[in-house]
DNA sequence: GTTAACGGTGCAACCGGTTGTACAACCGCG
DNA sequence: CGCGGTTGTACAACCGGTTGCACCGTTAAC
């Protein structure tokens, strides 16, 4: 058994224990050219007999970095859990980190209490970079982070992109995916939509709608649209509303496909059969799109490659790459709901 | 505007622009009782002019902390997501901490690369302590932490407690929840007595259920004890079973809220009415229980306090206060389903 | 045989703070 | 007037790494 090592040996003792200098043993440590391969040999053995790990407080002053990422959210944890939007995307993120050095972790910031604190350690330089997964309302932590010239990238749009020229921003084209969603219900011959989306103040939305009319057009008027939350309960009770005002209706396009799955139970509920009756259309391409009965034919957001993308401009941004706008494209996944 | 700050100001500056040396800038901005009040107040003036915080890094290998403390989460996040338990846990250990200059950040370390990545930047010493919040499979983390010292909580306890001299373990009294359930049930009367339970290798649920047989003994038969997952369609699924094995029951103690839920829903389905043909109790006491139809009865753990306490004792550990085990109270809450 | 070139190593400075200790200035006292 | 005791400050070392540069011993070229 090994026994609990109270304090962890320094470079200095490895220097000792290989005959060098510490100038010798960190460089061979480190590979570099001016160490011959066989003192290399000699430190690296040394290192491994007393189990060294360079210490990340000394290396972290040396080099100006910590290696560490954080991965801001600024939503409360309860709404973050209950949407797989986020786990997809810190995935993501985690597996490109997982092939450097860094290590990312999520810092949580809903509360102003939570917020001063991050805000200090962001002071502190205690992150060499900074990933916002949630930034579209903005906050004051992203104005410290400017000030500071921290590297960050936001990760979705904010409202009027009021920092293009200092953060990276990293999102999928909502507008595009809008125009999928809606060719493919014109395609099928629909022609009277109503659109159940996310809120009204979420830029993704503005320009999902946008999409939807540019292709339908009158055929999806003013009144048809209702804004609402991403869960299936929100959808569930927006179609009911909807049912009540008894227009006709021959399509559904909904902004998430959690909300789809709200407004199929609905549709069924009142005696519609999707997708005889009513086209229903989600958004995002989640687990329960697949699962759903019929299975959703929905608008796929590449969650996992964003958070790849992220994760890489991140690390430029460390190492001094200017700020970038990466926009991933969405595609139509065809199912049985159309 | 304030213009983006490329450098930050260091100490030096700040001591340069009070006329004082870097030693005594540094005592007066630590408040130190060896400086005088006067130059105290210069410095601090000076130190606010040029908006100087103390860089982490250096402060981190100078002091040999880093004032971060790692909550560690082993199970993927999707799982962590749907559970409410998890999100009251952090948010009592963040509220708790905010009190301090530390800060938590959440790790995951689900797969094996993450564990990798974790595991080096705990022996580079990233992090000054470690709050594990679902520990109770283990994991070879929990070795490396122990080899290196690493002053660690448990949140929740761990099969056979094999590191109970090493790190301090906070959990709620399992054994005497169960007790306090099982006594609801006998007090109202009910015999038979059908229990589901969550995954059988959980030591939290081996001690519910000794709670409950120390009150029941017969009453609760081995052949009525189900361990399933711990969500509504779990807990759904297993009254289905329990149903079409046609025995008598009158009562059902459930290992979490939402396995009452879908209990309850399966006994509806099924003609039984609750509280009057069946009585259901529950565990945990999330959000959930009071939104029940009719309200759950059930038994409510403190866990927004264990995360107080799981700060607390971390940030004791790390001025280097022995290992604990602290156990909390658990409540009966009474509501309409018993 | 002298010298230039070069590969390998160590000294010392540096990153940005904190802290033990020496020292100067001032006080009151005998 | 000289002394010990306070008080306030500065010097320098230290935390644990990295890195510019000087230096050493070879070898090769002239």
């Amino acid at each position: 058994m090994t026994q609990p090592v109270r304090t962890a040996p320094t470079l200095a003792e490895v220097a000792a224990a290989a005959g060098v200098s510490r100038s010798t043993a960190s460089r061979a440590l480190n590979d570099s050219p001016r160490i011959s391969e066989e003192t290399k040999k000699r430190v690296r053995a040394a290192a491994k007999e007393v189990n060294f790990v360079p210490n990340a407080r000394g290396r972290a002053l040396a080099v100006g970095r910590t290696e560490i990422i954080a991965v801001l959210v600024t939503e409360p944890l309860s709404e973050l859990f209950s949407d797989p939007t986020y786990s997809e995307f810190l995935s993501g993120i985690t597996e490109e980190l997982s092939e450097s050095s860094y290590l990312p972790v999520i810092l949580q910031a809903s509360s102003t209490h939570e917020r001063n604190r991050a805000r200090e350690h962001f002071e502190r330089r205690s992150f060499d970079a900074v990933i916002d997964v949630s930034p579209y309302k903005g906050s004051e932590l992203l104005e410290v982070l400017r000030e500071l010239g921290v590297p960050t990238v936001l990760c979705g749009q904010l409202e009027g992109h009021p920092y293009r020229d200092v953060f990276s921003t990293v999102y999928s084209d909502d507008e595009e995916g809008g125009h999928f969603a809606a060719l493919a219900m014109k395609d099928r011959g629909r022609k009277d939509i109503v659109a159940v989306l996310g809120p009204q103040d979420n830029p993704a939305v503005v320009d999902r709608l946008r999409g939807y009319r540019a292709v339908l057009g009158e055929d999806l008027p003013d009144a048809n649209v209702i804004y609402t939350g991403w869960n299936s309960g929100d959808g569930y009770q927006a179609m009911h509303q909807i049912l009540a005002r008894e227009i006709t209706f021959d399509g559904v396009l909904c902004g998430s496909d959690r909300i789809a799955a709200g407004v199929i139970t609905a549709l069924n509920e009142a005696g519609l059969s999707v997708p005889a009756d009513v086209s229903v259309v989600g958004f995002d391409d989640h687990e329960i799109a697949a699962r759903c009965v019929p299975a959703l034919t929905t608008v796929r957001q590449p969650l996992r490659e964003e958070g790849h993308m992220a994760a890489n401009i991140a690390l430029d941004m460390i190492k001094g790459a200017e700020p970038t706008t990466s926009v991933m494209h969405t595609q139509l996944i065809q199912r049985d709901s159309l």
